[in-house]
DNA sequence: CATGAATGAGTTTTCATTCAT
DNA sequence: GATGAATGAAAACTCATTCAT
């Protein structure tokens, strides 16, 4: 892993801890035992390093979630579950304090930097239209309601999830979220 | 209004568009028109503001949600009804970029400081369980198949508001948000 | 006791316990239950108030040390032995971090004002001037070696006894105090 | 000279002159003609600069005074001679408006934080007690009377020096602390 | 590439003092 | 006389960024 990477990574989990803002320059390098120059040698800013984060998150989302488990060869319902899973995988007892990664970059930044808020923004696209094109393969195979607008549907489904991460988050109780995964379940025939 | 709900009142606005940690104490003060000897006649620290501000916030959602909307003689599915309504309501076009103050605040602070999260915990509940006791309610007068789980349902149905406004946010649509409360309404029989 | 003197009685004790610039006027206000209009109505500022806390200080001092212990008809010795009696009574074991009050206002206030200066040393002066001419009746009543010089000897005195309080407040011991008057007594021969 | 030792002694001057309390950080950037951010590079505070400048002039003192005049190879009479030259000269016509800048900081601090009156107390009981074992070889050389308390001199000499400076800075008159000194030189043989 | 010294604007906070009531 | 709201200068401290080495 190149040193630019490694910093990266170091800085992704302290925003994700921290948030972005709340993040200081010297936070990261401490963290990753480097300079400052070292630091401004890679990233132009503050600023700067907050776009690579956030660009090295979605892709890494885009690899766990879209690729690996939306575009896998399995059924659509299976898929679904699968993406439930992995969700509820990503908060375990100990991480159920940090809440979404990207969801809470989506709340501290999109009305603070448009680039930001366009990053996240697609990634939530491309979650909610493989979670639509799931549903819509599942009413084609009679497993759902032909009458439920699927796109809609797959909104509702990422919604309730950052919902329920965000709950979690306040109550710090993965409880929470788990429930709100069986609820989903139960409601879209995924059992 | 005495000035010291006046500065809350300020400062709850700013608070609410750029969350507590990137708002200043000089933000509050040009906002309000006051000296920094005032604010500090009145606060303790940003802290003991940020605390106010909650607070004031809290007990606002509690009279307008609660109380008006829960609390009121409406049957249960009329005061589903209009608490949907009035969380749309609370997001028109112009503030769809703000999001949920509660909620940006359970993101930001959750984590942070304890003081701040139990007392939005505390609203989470509260509200949790209201929507818990209506659902009940729509069950015993058999508007509602009695085999869901209220509470179960109640927590994913704030879940499911909080991700619609989280999700509003980040698009800068509040579309998304009314999509949302559509699939709750078809979902729990509320139309 | 006069409101004026009430306050003066109160700021003395905090300004001996943190020093004059540490003091804050809420400190005073708070510790004298008292409102800003009030001080300032008594006081021009807390300079005005710094001097009228040394006046009443010194004012006392010259009641307690020079008029009732030099200037009482008790012969030289006496009142000698009675002016180390009275310093080491002052400090008691639970006093004896507080220091002198006049010697600690010397060190903090001397290169800073002026007027702090000359109001303690007139009282230094004085004190040191009944000293030397206590030691100049016990050389009268051969009592003492008549080669010594009274005046510096009464300097070497006060000295002693402001460098052993010194020393005590440093130690937190009142026992380093007590043996510098046993010193004194022994060297002029008090015992 | 490194820039920290740099600003150490330009800060040591200053507190010599104004007391800790009454320094300004913003003092001692202008008198070192350097930025803020620089002096929190090189301390992490007001009170980390505090104890730094504490222990660089209790390091000096130790050399000065310990080292280099108790810890020679002179006899115990000239010792303690030296030292009494040495005190004096540091306080030339200039200078004698400061004081004895470990005294005022014992004074200042002693009440208000412990660290520093420990470091303090140190160094006073070092000098007290080469003082005390100076008399001590006086006394097995027959220079002195054997029956006076060598700890409890040593004691008093070192208060009657720290209160003659404490006079002298208050009368602003060198004077009192030759003076002083003649007295000591008088009553333990140093002439 | 890498270090960390240096800068300076901005942050929170304190506090003596004034002023309206 | 008395209250405490209001002011504003200055304090301690933070932090992104630049620059000399």
């Amino acid at each position: 892993m190149s040193k630019k990477q490694e910093i990266i990574t170091i800085a992704r989990g302290i925003i994700h801890s921290k948030g972005y803002q709340a993040t200081s320059i010297s936070d990261i390098l401490n963290a990753a035992s480097i300079g400052k120059g070292q630091f401004y040698h890679y990233f132009t800013s503050k600023y700067d390093l907050g776009l690579a984060v956030v660009e090295d998150l979605v892709q890494d989302l885009d690899q766990q979630l879209i690729k690996e488990i939306f575009q896998s060869k399995e059924e659509a319902k299976k898929r679904l579950n699968k993406m439930l899973d992995w969700n509820l995988a990503s908060h375990t007892e100990t991480k159920s304090k940090l809440g979404c990664a990207v969801g809470n970059l989506a709340i501290e930044m999109s009305e603070h930097d448009e680039t930001f808020r366009v990053k996240i923004k697609e990634f939530f696209n491309k979650w909610i239209s493989e979670v639509a094109a799931s549903l819509t393969e599942m009413v084609e195979e009679n497993q759902l309601d032909p009458t439920i607008n699927c796109t809609k549907s797959a909104q509702a489904i990422v919604a309730m999830i950052e919902g329920g991460i965000l709950l979690m988050k306040n109550q710090q109780d993965i409880e929470i979220l788990a429930t709100v995964m069986d609820i989903i379940r139960k409601q879209y025939h995924l059992i």
